[in-house]
DNA sequence: TTCATGTATGCGCAATCACGCATATATTTT
DNA sequence: AAAATATATGCGTGATTGCGCATACATGAA
């Protein structure tokens, strides 16, 4: 991945600062670090995909963004890559975490209750349907019939 | 002025939260808002240029962005133009000033030292001096010293 | 070993955007 | 009226960056 003006780390400067905004400035970047910042738990990449209903490439690459700065960590479970939000090490990732945990949650809101029941077709807690899977398909449909009531 | 991605205010959605995160990538804007949030007051476009010692065109654009999002106000007195910051008028505004204010002072230590010993030269409490004054040239070449101390 | 599946990434493109330059506008001073 | 001064802005350019596509990689299943 070529370098991006966020992943510039190094002492707290006013840059610095203007990284951690440009990090929130993309809006599945802001939805994704919302998603873990809130639900406190990993999740996977495809239910990230499912809970945000954004596609799997871009879904990967922001969070290699958010991974590169700190933000997130990642465990691999077999085929399955487990994101979550990583303990803060520093004063700005404090501070992200801070800002993204005073956003407005009703924005957020169809995101979460996507997870939610994304992550109610969980086997002992792990992801087990992967991507395309029916049974979530079928859950997207009846969703989007209650939201067109 | 082209139009800016930051500049779309409809009503509050994710968008608009990318919106002020973008406003707030930027190094320049965000010294000037740092600068008005903390200080309170209206300054000139020239005090904002010797506090942040940044050119005339650069300051100028940059307010512009931030009154367009209605982040600050102007009001013109003759030929200066006072800039403060805006009485903000929805969730978005109070929290774009929220997160300013919660940002580490250090940072912009020198933006506000800078901003102090300009503001001193004000006589009745109105910028009197402009641009490239020789009272300011002084008042930099001896800050520089006694920061290469 | 071959195939399927979850995830990562190189490439090319298009959009965004900050900047320098030059110049325009507005107001005061001479 | 003309010059000076504070501020605003159109234009061209270069840098950044998000995306779609195709493909690579890694691991488990058949």
């Amino acid at each position: 991945m070529r370098d991006c003006a966020y992943m510039n780390m190094k002492k707290m400067e006013i840059d610095d600062l203007i990284g951690l905004f440009k990090v929130l400035s993309d809006k599945t970047r802001l939805r994704i670090m919302h998603l873990l910042v809130t639900s406190q738990t990993g999740v996977c990449v495809c239910e990230i995909m499912d809970a945000l209903s954004e596609n799997q490439y871009n879904v990967s690459r922001h969070l290699r963004v958010l991974k590169s700065v700190g933000l997130v960590q990642e465990k691999r479970l077999g085929k399955w890559a487990n994101y979550a939000l990583a303990k803060p090490e520093n004063q700005l990732q404090r501070l992200c975490i801070e800002i993204v945990s005073s956003l407005p949650k009703e924005l957020f809101a169809l995101d979460a209750l996507r997870l939610e029941k994304r992550l109610a077709l969980r086997v002992n807690g792990k992801c087990v349907i992967g991507v395309k899977s029916p049974e979530w398909q079928k859950i997207v449909a009846q969703l989007s019939q209650e939201g067109g009531s």
